[in-house]
DNA sequence: TGCCAGGCCCTCTTTAGGGCCTT
């Protein structure tokens, strides 16, 4: 099959698409994993500091109170890009509520950064494994990652950081092992504004 | 004081409301 998937996952300072701040970028494709921690300009939620266990302290990002190393972020969006491109062409990035919630946030600073088109001629979609879950598993409890993990996989994990959810977004898709019209039902081209 | 958004999906629907999922 022509192409890739390669899984992603965002932690950002909130879940307000249209001005949060992204703090973790990582990605996952077989062994090859991406990882980047950047500084927020804009404070955390409440909320996005309880799930993430993120905080700003004095200039410092730090994660459960231990100092995290971060890179400015355009240098992390043109790490991830470069990251990318080492895939069989095209890449479809998935994430879980990727067209709700990891498209719109990744699209905006690319366009902010004049990134955007240099990133849409490596990526041509994003699948939604949320959308894509809800119809094909009906009648499921929930839909949440870390539901579906416990369900399908049988194990726990450390949830909200952003390498172990993409890492296990990858095995429970080879789990589900979902049709390639199935894929292409929930595959939503990157050209589009979100 | 209140507790941040929002498109999709479901249904006791379509003259609409509510819950999900992401941080």
């Amino acid at each position: 099959m022509p192409g890739t998937i390669v899984f992603f996952d965002l932690e950002t300072t909130g879940l307000d698409t249209t001005v949060c701040d992204i703090i973790q970028l990582s990605a996952i494709c077989g062994e090859r994993v991406f990882n980047t921690y950047t500084l927020p300009h804009r404070a955390l939620t409440e909320s996005a500091r309880n799930v993430t266990g993120f905080t700003v302290n004095d200039g410092s990002l730090l994660l459960h109170g231990d100092p995290v190393n971060t890179i400015p972020l355009r240098d992390a969006l043109t790490s991830f890009i470069t990251f990318l491109r080492g895939f069989h062409y095209p890449v479809v990035l998935a994430a879980h509520n990727a067209r709700r919630f990891d498209a719109p946030v990744l699209t905006r600073v690319l366009r902010q950064f004049s990134l955007l088109q240099e990133f849409q001629h490596v990526v041509s979609g994003f699948l939604d494994t949320f959308l894509l879950s809800k119809n094909v598993f009906r009648g499921l409890g929930s839909y949440s990652q870390e539901y579906m993990v416990r369900h399908f996989l049988g194990k726990t994990y450390n949830a909200h950081d952003a390498v172990e959810d993409a890492r296990m977004l990858q095995e429970l898709f080879n789990r589900w092992n979902p049709s390639s019209w199935n894929i292409s039902r929930f595959t939503y081209r990157s050209s589009l504004a979100f």
